[in-house]
DNA sequence: GGTCGTAGCGCAACGCGTTGCAATAGCCAC
DNA sequence: GTGGCTATTGCAACGCGTTGCGCTACGACC
């Protein structure tokens, strides 16, 4: 036996993974995760419920590190490869999205509700995301440009923040 | 004696590095980063004298991985920590500049002779220039948008060019 | 041409992310 | 509950890029 938690179906944690679907009419995205994975003939398993768990606590940008250093906090086993595995999964049911930052790191946005594309600050580290409005315009300026068709999450624009450019 | 290559003072290559600033009326930026380097302190070693023989070659966009290899075949001898700080070096002479591709790895722009920002296309793994007037719109959008002041160097996009939409 | 301070070199090790492979264990059917 | 198919795991190795360190050799000065 690899992992010290209890039984796949261990259902003590307060979160419900799969029944339940809305808890009163706050429905989390992450109920029904495992119902989705295995009606397409995928599975729940220990690390990916142990992620999930994680990602419940950060909705919002968060660095593939950051995610793998909080599991190991959860469960000692995890192993990068298969948190990296199990994220582009979770990309596929569109519960997460994941761009490179301005350094060229993987950076994750969980529970995306509108596709956006992100600022980094190289004066203080932070991240924002860029609006609606001005990622369309973005996307427009680009269609005219080349006829290109842009992917929004993917861009990740350095530069400074108005706070850092005394 | 750790190289090959002929002293340092060796003219027997057809390009000249630092006399003769302007061959005709084609000054080449590359001539003269000899002299450039030694007025601020800096060397001009042979490791250096090799990629910019490279770097001569390759106007355009070209990844790390590309001069590493092709330095290699020139000095068998060649490091890769070598080229990443020598491209620092002429990063900051303004020789060349850096990018991260969307896939996150270095791609270096020799000769810019505009900022610009990139186009990446998942589709055939092309890589165009963002017109300069393209590149203000999207520049003045993000300064309107966050007060954001934007390094279009930086900046790649993803996205799927005209010919492989279909 | 010789001396010497230091910029730069090669090496080795690290961090992040990816991939191939053999072993494990979900989960569906009976 | 049992059996079996196969998705998934963990490992080990790789590739790209970075960093720290001790030694080398560039090039300024005499």
């Amino acid at each position: 036996m690899r992992h010290n938690r209890a039984s796949n179906e261990d259902r003590t944690l307060p979160q419900p993974d799969s029944p339940n679907p809305a808890r009163g009419s706050v429905a989390s995205p992450w109920d029904g995760v495992a119902d989705r994975l295995r009606a397409s003939g995928l599975r729940w398993t220990p690390q990916r419920r142990t992620l999930v768990e994680v990602l419940r606590e950060h909705e919002g940008h968060v660095t593939a590190t950051d995610l793998i250093a909080r599991c190991r906090e959860l469960d000692r086993t995890t192993t990068p490869s298969t948190v990296y595995r199990t994220l582009d999964v979770l990309e596929n049911l569109g519960l997460v999205r994941h761009g490179h930052a301005a350094d060229g790191r993987e950076e994750y946005h969980v529970l995306p509700e509108h596709v956006h594309g992100h600022l980094h600050c190289v004066g203080c580290g932070a991240t924002w995301e860029i609006r609606p409005e001005t990622g369309a315009l973005i996307v427009d300026a680009l269609a005219a440009d080349l006829g290109f068709s842009v992917d929004l999450t993917h861009v990740t624009i350095a530069g400074r923040c108005q706070g850092c450019q005394e």
